[in-house]
DNA sequence: GCGACGTGTCTAGTATATCGGACAAATAAT
DNA sequence: ATTATTTGTCCGATATACTAGACACGTCGC
């Protein structure tokens, strides 16, 4: 008492500079598995607890519980954890509840094989665009993706199919400021990607070159769900000098198997 | 019974359900998890809380925790919840934190292209057999196999391969004598068991007739992991009928297939 | 040898998360 | 129409989960 008194008065604002505040158990684990995602390798305890900013015993305690439910699982003898066998086990649940999952990850599978290139599932997770599945193209200069990182929706072709079930003051309001910024610095025109929007409607399926980076030429056709919506989309990437003739073959090939995967009409 | 008794060991709590003590948030998220797991289907916020014991404004509490975090989503109109998109992500994440998992699933894939029968991607979680992964055979008699459902090690061919890293001592104390009564009320001797182990330890794969069900033939052999360690198993599960001679002819196939994947020696 | 650092476990105290119960609104049953 | 259930939200009280800090131990580097 007297020694935080004491505290106080010589380092003034102390107590307040380290606000920690206190958190439910529930928030630990969603922020600790959220950074452990973003990490995405294993991680010692210690470091985990210095990256979420909660206290040493409550990481331990939290981490501790995670692994006796299976949540995660310890990696190697120093230590390091990672996401175990529960996640998988209900990612899986998670994706096969739509009974029609097979099918996607079929033709997924399928478009790849035939292709060679890289094909993607994707949708939207909150106001951002995610990778859902992929697959990479074997060639020598692969074009890989990262499944879960989240992307801003301008820089996507998908992005645009995705929201095209918003009005113009919909997705205004939807789509934060920032994320007209293109990874090259250019700020795409709000009025701009409202048109592709709109285009993208109009045409059923979505084309945009040298969008999210400069080698890039994309391809997204919609997937419709029972309810005729657009959650996912069947995507290609392509290196951005595919020809032409190339480019026309492939969106036939997508947009013929996305149609067919459509839940609406069967 | 073998059930609870897993149960039991991930939830510690839920048998003695009729006492209704005051639990922490992180413990009611993971019941609440593996519930809806185990329900495998979307379920109310009220039936939620009467399933797993807990006091229906917790509930609410949680499940709305977890809808904003992405972990549950709703399903439908009428409040029903199921797991969501960040699962799949940390599911997938899990997965693929093994590098060659991949290939793995490729193999999967090929194998069950090629014969056309179900096959298993399959492993343990506790002293439970699991299914990660499966193709169905496409034929009109389907055997088709649960992700996820925990089953008795003594019940499956893959089980005698992924024990064979302990010797009788260790087994005997891993085993709950309860899972040595196969379905049809039989009960295996555990001596058996133990040779079955030994058997499968030195031919490096597994086979079983008429055990878990009196329809299926199972074929099962390890995948190797780096430090050598059978981890996991890839497993044909052939109707009970399926001629020697093909029996054979798959079982090399998976075999090579199988020890292709193995990380020791590459 | 020594000090500096990280790890994993434990404990006591208090800020607060959980719980029971009440509520209005919506649905179902009679 | 009336009654009986269920749903989603809110609130005050208190049991306790979370936190700070100490501890013993192992491991560096020098």
């Amino acid at each position: 008492m007297t020694e935080s008194a004491t505290l106080e008065r010589i380092l003034p604002g102390t107590a307040t500079a380290a606000v920690r505040e206190r958190k439910r158990g529930i928030d630990r684990v969603i922020i600790l598995l959220e950074a452990l995602f973003r990490q995405r390798a294993p991680m010692r305890v210690g470091d985990i607890a210095r990256l979420i900013g909660a206290p040493r015993s409550t990481t331990y305690e939290i981490v501790n519980r995670l692994l006796e439910a299976d949540m995660l699982e310890t990696v190697g003898t120093d230590g390091h954890v990672y996401f175990g066998r529960a996640m998988h086990l209900f990612g899986w649940a998670y994706s096969h509840h739509n009974a029609h999952y097979p099918r996607i990850i079929e033709t997924l599978d399928r478009l790849a094989a035939e292709s060679g290139e890289t094909v993607q599932l994707c949708s939207l997770r909150g106001n951002k665009y995610v990778v859902l599945d992929c697959r990479d193209s074997a060639g020598p200069f692969r074009i890989s993706s990262q499944v879960g990182v989240e992307v801003p929706i301008p820089w996507t072709a998908s992005g645009r199919l995705l929201l095209s079930h918003m009005d113009d003051d919909a997705v205004r309001a939807f789509i934060p400021p920032e994320d007209y910024r293109l990874p090259d610095g250019r700020m795409l025109p709000q009025d701009e990607f409202l048109a592709a929007i709109a285009l993208a409607r109009q045409q059923g399926y979505s084309e945009s070159a040298a969008l999210a980076d400069r080698f890039t030429w994309c391809l997204a056709a919609p997937i419709l769900d029972g309810r005729g919506a657009m959650t996912l989309t069947l995507c290609f990437v392509l290196p951005v000098d595919t020809p032409e003739a190339r480019r026309i073959e492939l969106l036939a090939l997508l947009r013929e198997r996305a149609a067919s995967l459509d839940l609406v009409g069967n």
